[in-house]
RNA sequence: CGGGGCGUAGCUCAGCCUGGUAGAGCGCUCGCUUUGGGAGCGAGAGGUCGGCAGUUCAAGUCUGCCCGCCCCGACCA
C-alpha cells in the first residue's frame, strides 16, 4: 500500500512541546502521533493510531494463539457490579448517572462485567475459558504524567480466565506470561518480567512486566550476573557490611544532646552510618503501634512493610510517639519498648546504636535477640550497588514503564459476583480467575523511549506506521516524482506500507521530518539519483546507507 | 491532596518589576527566486493577552477569587 504524504494530516513540530519532559512525549507530539485533549486525556493522530493498530494486532494474534476469544464489552457499566464486588469505593473510578439518576461507573478494568457473562458458564465441561477485548478504561488519576504514561484515559487489551481450580488457572496464567513475552519480543521491546507487589491482596500470584527507559514509574532492579529482575517495592538486596566497633556486654547510654539525624549521629560518634539503626513507628488501622527498624544508611520499604503487616498502616504522629516512647521521633529505638519491633534482616547480626527513648540520648552496642526480640524480616528499600542476594553480583537500578500485569484473582470476583460451575463431583464452586492486561499505548511509548536518538524516533519494524519512507527530492522536477511513484508502487506491490513524501517541500524539511517520524527503511530519490536508475537507501538505524539499483531496493526491503 | 512553576498568534517565547496604540522567531497565504539536511526577497492574514471581579482617566502589566496545564511528592484493583 502506498500513501502520499501530500494528503495526510500529519502535523509535525519543529520545537519541542513546551510541557513535555518525558522524551516519548516530546517525539510523539513532535512527530505528527498523538495530541493533547486535557490532562491525561489524548487524541492518537492517524499516525499514531496506525502505530497503535499494529501493536493490538500483534496482541490479537499472539492472544487467539493462547485459545483467547475476542469480544468487546462496553465501557459505560452499571454501578450495581462495582457495588457487589466493593471496587465501587476504589477513588480512581469515574462515576456517572444517567437522567432518571440510576448511577454507572466508567470502568477501570472488567473484571465485574465478564465474571456477569461468566455465570452463564455451568459446567466443569465449558472451562478453561479465555476471553479478552480492546476497549476504553477510564481513571480518575490524581496525577497523569509524561504523555502517554500515565492518562486518565486509555485503551487496554484485558482478558480473563476462567477455570475450576488452581492448577487450571495457574496453566492459564503460564500461558499468559509466556504469550506476553512473545507479543513484546514481536513489538520490539526490552521487558523483563518481575514478580510484582501483592500489597494487601496477598498470596495471590502477580506479575509485572517492566520496560526499561528514559522515563517511567517503576524501578527495576536487576542482576547482571545472575538475571535476576524484580520491582524496587520488593526487591532483595544485601547492603555492604558495616563498619562496627567493639561489641559491648551491655548496651551503654551516651549523651547525644540535639542529635535527631543518623548523619549527625554518625558525625557525631564518629562511627559508620550503618552501625546505627532508625526507628520508624507507624500506626495500623486498629490503632495498633509497631516500630520498624533498619539501619541507619537504609531506607524503610513501605510496600515491604506493608506486606509484612498485611495491612494498611500510616506514620505515627508526633503525639502518638511521645505517648509511647517518651521521646521525640528522632530518639526511639527497641529497647524497652512495649509495641511490636519489626527489624530488617541486616540487623541480625550485630552491635548497632540505637535510640534509647530518651530526648538527647542514644544506646551504644544493641544488639538484637540479646536486648530486644524483634520479628525480622525484610523491610529496608535496596539501594543501587547493593549484593544480589541470589548470586553475590551488584544491583543495578533502571527506571521502567510496566507494560504489562497479569494477575491471578482467584474466586475474588466470582464469590460475590455468584458466578458458579457444577464441578465433576456434583459440587457447585466459584470459577477460578485471573486478569492479565497491556496498555498499547504504554507499549508504543515504551518503543520511543527504547528507540530514538537525538533526530526522531527510530521504531521497531514491527509497529512502525508505515515500513518505507520515499523521500521524492523533485524541486519541481517532474521525473523525480515519477521516479519515486515508481519505486513506491514496486514496493507497495510487495505488500509492504509504503509513504511517499510528495509533498512539495525542501529537502531539509523532508529529511528532518523522515527523522522525526521514524520509519525503519527510506528510500531517497531525486536529481542526482535520475542518472543511472540508482536510488539511495537508508535504514533509520542509520546501519544501511548506501546507493543501490531500484530492483534490489525492493530485495532489501523485503529482506529486513 | 501538599510543594513549586506556567497560562500573550497554530508552535516556541518576549513584553508585566516601573500601567499609556499588543510584539519577535518559526509556521500559514500570495508572488518571484531557490531545491540532497528545517532557503532568500517582497506583500499579507492571524490575538476576547485563561476567566470573572476590583483599583485606575487608563490594566497584558497592579489586587482578589476562580479555571486550566506542567513538574516533584502523596496516591496508583
Amino acid at each position: 500500500m502506498v500513501v502520499r504524504q501530500s494528503r495526510l494530516f500529519i502535523p509535525t513540530l519543529r520545537e519541542d512541546p513546551a510541557d513535555a519532559e518525558a522524551v516519548s512525549h516530546k517525539l510523539l507530539v513532535r512527530g505528527g502521533y498523538i495530541r493533547q485533549v486535557s490532562a491525561g486525556v489524548w487524541t492518537y493522530l492517524p499516525l499514531g493510531w496506525r502505530v497503535h493498530q499494529k501493536v493490538v494486532q500483534i496482541i490479537r494474534e499472539e492472544m487467539d494463539a493462547i485459545g483467547g476469544q475476542e469480544m468487546l464489552m462496553p465501557v459505560l457499566t452499571p454501578a450495581e457490579l462495582w457495588e457487589a464486588t466493593g471496587r465501587i469505593a476504589v477513588p480512581e473510578v469515574f462515576h456517572l448517572e444517567d437522567r432518571t439518576g440510576r448511577k454507572f461507573v466508567l470502568p477501570m478494568t472488567h473484571e465485574e462485567t465478564v465474571t456477569f457473562h461468566a455465570r452463564e458458564i455451568q459446567s466443569y465441561r465449558q472451562l478453561p475459558q479465555i476471553l479478552y477485548h480492546f476497549s476504553v478504561k477510564d481513571r480518575d488519576e490524581p496525577r497523569p504524567r509524561g504523555g502517554l504514561l500515565r492518562v486518565r484515559e486509555f485503551i487496554m487489551k484485558d482478558s480473563y480466565s476462567f477455570d475450576r481450580d488452581e492448577a487450571g488457572l495457574d496453566l492459564s496464567f503460564r500461558k499468559h506470561e509466556e504469550a506476553y513475552h512473545r507479543i513484546f519480543e514481536r513489538c520490539g521491546l526490552t521487558v523483563h518480567a518481575v514478580q510484582a507487589e501483592s500489597g494487601i491482596m496477598g498470596g495471590k500470584e502477580s506479575v509485572d512486566f517492566l520496560a526499561p527507559a528514559g522515563a517511567g514509574e517503576n524501578t527495576l532492579v536487576t542482576c547482571a550476573s545472575c538475571g535476576y529482575a524484580a520491582d524496587l517495592e520488593i526487591a532483595r538486596g544485601v547492603p555492604r557490611a558495616p563498619e562496627l566497633p567493639e561489641p559491648l556486654d551491655a548496651p551503654a547510654e551516651v549523651a547525644t544532646p540535639g542529635v535527631t539525624t543518623i548523619e549527625a549521629l554518625a558525625e557525631f560518634l564518629g562511627i559508620d552510618e550503618a552501625a546505627t539503626s532508625k526507628a520508624m513507628p507507624v500506626v495500623m488501622a486498629d490503632g495498633t503501634l509497631v516500630l520498624g527498624l533498619v539501619r541507619g544508611d537504609d531506607r524503610l520499604s513501605e510496600s515491604k512493610l506493608l506486606g509484612v503487616l498485611g495491612r494498611d498502616f500510616r506514620p505515627a504522629s508526633e503525639d502518638e510517639i511521645r505517648a509511647t516512647f517518651g521521646a521525640r521521633g528522632g530518639s526511639l529505638g527497641p529497647v524497652g519498648v512495649t509495641v511490636e519491633v519489626i527489624a530488617d534482616e541486616a540487623l541480625r547480626e550485630g552491635q548497632f546504636v540505637a535510640g534509647a527513648n530518651r530526648d538527647g540520648w542514644h544506646l551504644l552496642g544493641v544488639e538484637a535477640g540479646r536486648d530486644y526480640e524483634p520479628r525480622f524480616a525484610d523491610i529496608r528499600e535496596p539501594r543501587e550497588g547493593d549484593t544480589c542476594a541470589r548470586c553475590g553480583g551488584v544491583l543495578g537500578f533502571q527506571v521502567a514503564i510496566e507494560v504489562g500485569h497479569i494477575f491471578k484473582f482467584g474466586t475474588r470476583y466470582s464469590e460475590p459476583l455468584r458466578a458458579t460451575f457444577l464441578d465433576e463431583d456434583g459440587r457447585e464452586k466459584p470459577l477460578v480467575g485471573g486478569s492479565y492486561g497491556i496498555g498499547p499505548g504504554r507499549v508504543l511509548a515504551a518503543a520511543v523511549e527504547q528507540g530514538h536518538d537525538e533526530h526522531g524516533i527510530v521504531w521497531p519494524r514491527t509497529i512502525a506506521p508505515y515500513d518505507v519512507h520515499v523521500l521524492a527530492l523533485y524541486g519541481g522536477a517532474g521525473e523525480v516524482l515519477e521516479q519515486a511513484e515508481h519505486v513506491a508502487a514496486l514496493l507497495g506491490a510487495e505488500g509492504l506500507d509504503v509513504l511517499l513524501d510528495d509533498r512539495e517541500e525542501r529537502p531539509g524539511e523532508k529529511f528532518a521530518d523522515a527523522d522525526l517520524i521514524g520509519c525503519p527503511m527510506r528510500v531517497i530519490v531525486g536529481r542526482k539519483t535520475l542518472s543511472d536508475g540508482r536510488v539511495d537507501v537508508r535504514s533509520r538505524d542509520g546501519v544501511v546507507d548506501e546507493r543501490m539499483e531500484i530492483a534490489n531496493v525492493v530485495k532489501w526491503a523485503t529482506s529486513l
